[in-house]
DNA sequence: CAGTTACTTAGCCACATGGCTAACCAACTC
DNA sequence: GAGTTGGTTAGCCATGTGGCTAAGTAACTG
């Protein structure tokens, strides 16, 4: 699901929205306790939000006039699933290049 | 070191970037190579990978005409390590809820 | 040296992005 | 019901983003 992973690492690529993330992992919270210890307007934090929201990363309901954000941890389990895929091809690749060192320091007897 | 983070995951949010990546991690690659299985015109793919080069996942060294482009699996794992550690951190929080859950079940005797 | 190949620069486009202010609506409290 | 609190919508700004075409430079080949 490309244009999902294209979403998911946009939301991240953003110093307030890992913010956001590292919160919400203890838990959830309400978009003022969330808004709290950023210095910027809450428009602009709710942009912030809304971008994570459409990413997958969070889910929010509200309850009067509050509303309580929660994370979605299988979401960014499936952003690291992809970096911990990649990994795993360069450590192919160095097995194989180390496998190559090793033949070629053992010439043909 | 919040804007590396901010240049690497952004550098991700693109699905021609991250194809880039995968085929850099089976070894290094001229720009054509690169270039070849993507129907864009070639500056708008330069432009591509330039943000890789900003964003420290790629490095390209010229060699005559033809450039190079080799993988920085280190700020890989950079990436990796940001969401392994909040993985943690949701790990941390089930542990706990798992602990709470069990405690309750446990009334004082 | 002419033609080809590999890459680079410049400028354009529509849309997105991180912020802002202003105005507003809904829920709550006293 | 007035005032307060929590959130929402709308519009603005400068900059960035994925693409395009056109033109250019440098390296290579025969």
């Amino acid at each position: 699901m490309a244009n999902q992973l294209d979403f998911v690492f946009s939301a991240m690529a953003d110093p307030t929205r890992r913010a956001v993330i590292e919160r919400l992992l203890d838990g959830p919270a309400s978009v003022s306790d969330l808004h709290g210890p950023h210095d910027m307007a809450l428009p602009s934090f709710l942009k912030h939000l809304g971008k994570l929201e459409k990413a997958g990363l969070v889910r929010s309901e509200k309850t009067g006039r509050t509303r309580i954000l929660h994370i979605e941890a299988a979401t960014l389990a499936a952003a690291e699933d992809w970096l911990a895929r990649q990994r795993k091809l360069w450590e192919g690749r160095l097995d194989r290049l180390q496998a190559l060192a090793e033949a070629l320091e053992r010439p043909n007897t």
